[in-house]
DNA sequence: ATCTGTCCCTGGACGC
DNA sequence: TGCGTCCAGGGACAGA
């Protein structure tokens, strides 16, 4: 699932293929959840606009444009943001694969899934967004033009400070977990790395967040933006859907502690991790490491 | 104000 | 083998 490293390592990989080059052609599936532009106006009014930079804010991705419109994307839970020459298993459900010869199993095909396809007027690869349960969101914003859901993201991970987190959870008594998956707290962090985050700090996910001490919230903040970090340098985490835009998976799945361990042995102390549901979120952690 | 539950969506895992 | 059922989860929203 796409978190702030992977939105990031997109961000990085795709900007030097889609800075510069002007969209001739734009083709979408029919409108739904997916869309809050509808499609039928995405295809008429991005012919033209010629992308000069692309930024990431949480876990936002955002296209500029030469007339001053920006193009917003959120890859979702399975978003995938691609060109039509990255080549992955990935792109192609199981049975899919098993229809295919071997040889065939990692090219990519557009199909029902693929809700945008950008054509440019270069003769480059064509830009691709697919996402098979329709979570992410695409919008296209008018020059100065807001969008709430940018407005009211808190300060980006990797900028946060422990005295922000302290300030934000006083008097709270939800789960410590929840807060750092509230993206009006802190922007970026999903449940992979709050789980992450939290085991390198040694708290236990459930504690109530208004009784984090200044110090753990520093503590808590620096394991947070140390597993993000280490994470971009890896490549970001590949563990369903996620793919780098050139095909590539990320490798920080192999080095994670906690998440989607349930039953394994913590690699500090032996016990099994354990999982929870916090927010209706499945959360794991180590019973002894973590208090 | 804060918190909890529901919903959106689909493929894959699992059980019989 | 094949079918049905359950689950994953980011974020918007309704209701307590």
């Amino acid at each position: 699932m796409p978190e702030l490293p992977e939105v990031e390592v997109t961000r990085r990989k795709l900007s030097p293929l889609l800075v510069g080059r002007r969209i001739a052609k734009v083709h979408t599936t029919r409108p739904s959840y997916f869309f809050l532009t509808p499609p039928a106006e995405l295809e008429r009014a991005l012919p033209g606009a010629r992308v000069v930079g692309l930024a990431r804010i949480g876990k936002y991705l955002l296209a500029g444009f030469d007339d001053g419109r920006r193009l917003l994307l959120h890859l979702g839970m399975s978003g995938q943001l691609f060109t039509e020459h990255a080549s992955s298993v990935r792109l192609l459900s199981a049975a899919t694969r098993a229809s295919l010869a071997p040889d065939e199993q990692a090219r990519f095909r557009p199909d029902v899934h693929t809700h945008l396809r950008l054509e440019f007027e270069d003769d480059g690869p064509e830009l691709l967004f697919r996402d098979v349960r329709k979570f992410g969101k695409v919008r296209l914003l008018a020059p100065g033009q807001s969008d709430p859901r940018l407005d009211k993201l808190g300060t980006d991970a990797l900028a946060a400070t422990g005295a922000e987190l302290f300030a934000a959870t006083r008097k709270r008594r939800v789960a410590v977990k929840s807060v750092l998956l509230a993206q009006e707290v802190i922007a970026g962090i999903g449940n992979i790395y709050a789980d992450e985050a939290l085991y390198l700090a040694k708290l236990r996910p459930k504690r109530a967040a208004g009784r984090l001490t200044r110090a753990e919230c520093d503590t808590l903040i620096a394991a947070a933006q140390q597993v993000l970090l280490r994470s971009i340098e890896t490549g970001g985490s590949s563990i369903s859907d996620y793919l780098a835009p050139d095909g590539s998976d990320g490798a920080y799945q192999d080095e994670r502690h906690v998440y989607a361990r349930t039953g394994e042995p913590c690699f500090g102390c032996g016990l099994a991790i354990k999982r929870i549901v916090i927010g209706a979120r499945g959360t794991h952690y180590c019973p002894r490491c973590q208090r």
